[in-house]
DNA sequence: CGGTAGGTTGACGTCCCTCAAGTATTGTGG
DNA sequence: CCACAATACTTGAGGGACGTCAACCTACCG
């Protein structure tokens, strides 16, 4: 099954393995199972909290999600290359959620149990994790701010930079991106109906700082959407 | 300055400190400057970012927040006995924040630099600050679904019930508690104005679910408080 | 070709904001 | 202890943001 060893592989600067030691390499293949294909659709911790493989995802889009009894919905965070699945597994810790594929995913498995040994006895992968889960944090922050201090519309136009940036990151050109959100996980990520995500975006399209070609990709224009966004960054005193 | 010795410290068993080894407590105490009162307004990292200092709280509330350009306030955590304060300090990461105290803020303040050192060099406690990051990150993704998912009168239930919970874990018994917010803050923590956690909190009240006597304490029904909040727990599937 | 999932639109109701005026409550100096 | 100011909270009226329901429209897929 490993179609790819590690030393080629398109995601080995990003995430925890970007501080990986030479040495550190031949433990984290011992713990691979190889490379999976993820339906759109997917779902990874149907009970919410474990799962017995961790994903590194090499391409395609991946949400957190919870769940409230009365079938509200909250998305968390959105995934994308080089971010790593179904983390709860790894340190036992965390709200219930579970992870769904947004498009097809590809990505790489590891077995849970082997990893946890390995991220333990290799100081230097343990430090990337702990990185890791602080920029995790950091974004948990931001869409805190965005949640509660921002209106709808500066939050979808705060969410929708964010997507863009990341598919840059992936590789994709400016202007015209590959966008797989659809309203409803728009709406449930700034806590807004569809219908109301709906007449927000179209307002978006209308200005002209987003236009949508087929329903999975995207003009964006990154320069108005920062305005409308106000770029949720905070500033001095008092 | 060392009025007190750390194996009397009330907050011995908070935070990252639960998992020190004995051998750890030594280098601690090296970093360790001394016991400080803040005063009620307090503000530290009025530059949003650094500080020199670490602050473990022995008493008394503070909160972490953001400012907008425009001045929209965000909270987005509150700090009580046992908390650690000024985090991105040892991290060198997270969004631009500051921490305002609540009340008087009893405080054992360590230098910044040295803790840090101390950190890496001990493992158990660098285990205990790994785990009190993980537990941070799981209360604000906690915080992110009452946000988005749950309205504004669920919301302030959720924070009131989180306070009640975290005063009695500093030994206030039940029934009556020691309430430091203002409304004011219950607003910049669940993004409603002012007036309107005003309308919300008095309507909690006549419902019966709390009952504020003076401005500083307030009896809570627990209980029924927890059906209001739906207790944002999640669920299964699909 | 019909079925389905996703998007749009309108009407109407509720939640929340804004402004403004008013009333406790707290803090301060005499 | 009081006078006074400052801070915190309350209340009302009118408007805007957002939710709900239902109909309709469009693309895509077998």
């Amino acid at each position: 099954m490993s179609e790819m060893l590690c030393d080629q592989c398109p995601v080995r600067d990003d995430a925890i393995y970007r501080s990986a030691a030479g040495s550190d390499w031949a433990e984290i293949e011992a713990a691979r199972i190889g490379c999976v294909t993820l339906p759109k659709g997917h779902l990874l911790m149907p009970d919410q909290r474990e799962c017995a493989y961790l994903y590194t995802i090499i391409e395609g889009w991946a949400y957190t999600y919870s769940l409230l009894a009365d079938g509200r919905r909250q998305i968390l965070t959105y995934h994308t290359k080089g971010d790593l699945l179904t983390i709860p597994t790894l340190t036992r810790a965390g709200v219930k959620a579970s992870v769904r594929c947004l498009t097809e995913v590809r990505a790489c498995q590891f077995d849970a149990e082997k990893m946890r040994e390995v991220l333990q006895s290799a100081p230097q992968l343990n430090k990337g994790l702990f990185e890791y889960l602080g920029e995790q944090k950091r974004q948990c922050d931001f869409r805190l701010i965005e949640l509660g201090a921002l209106t709808a519309e500066e939050a979808i136009a705060a969410l929708i930079l964010s997507i863009t940036r990341r598919a840059r990151q992936s590789g994709e050109e400016a202007g015209e991106i590959r966008f797989p959100l659809r309203l409803a996980e728009i709406a449930d990520t700034v806590g807004i109906t569809e219908v109301h995500a709906g007449r927000i975006v179209r307002n978006l399209e209308k200005k002209g700082a987003i236009a949508r070609r087929d329903s999975a990709s995207m003009f964006v224009n990154e320069a108005y959407l920062q305005e409308v966004a106000r770029e949720a960054e905070p500033i001095l005193f008092p």
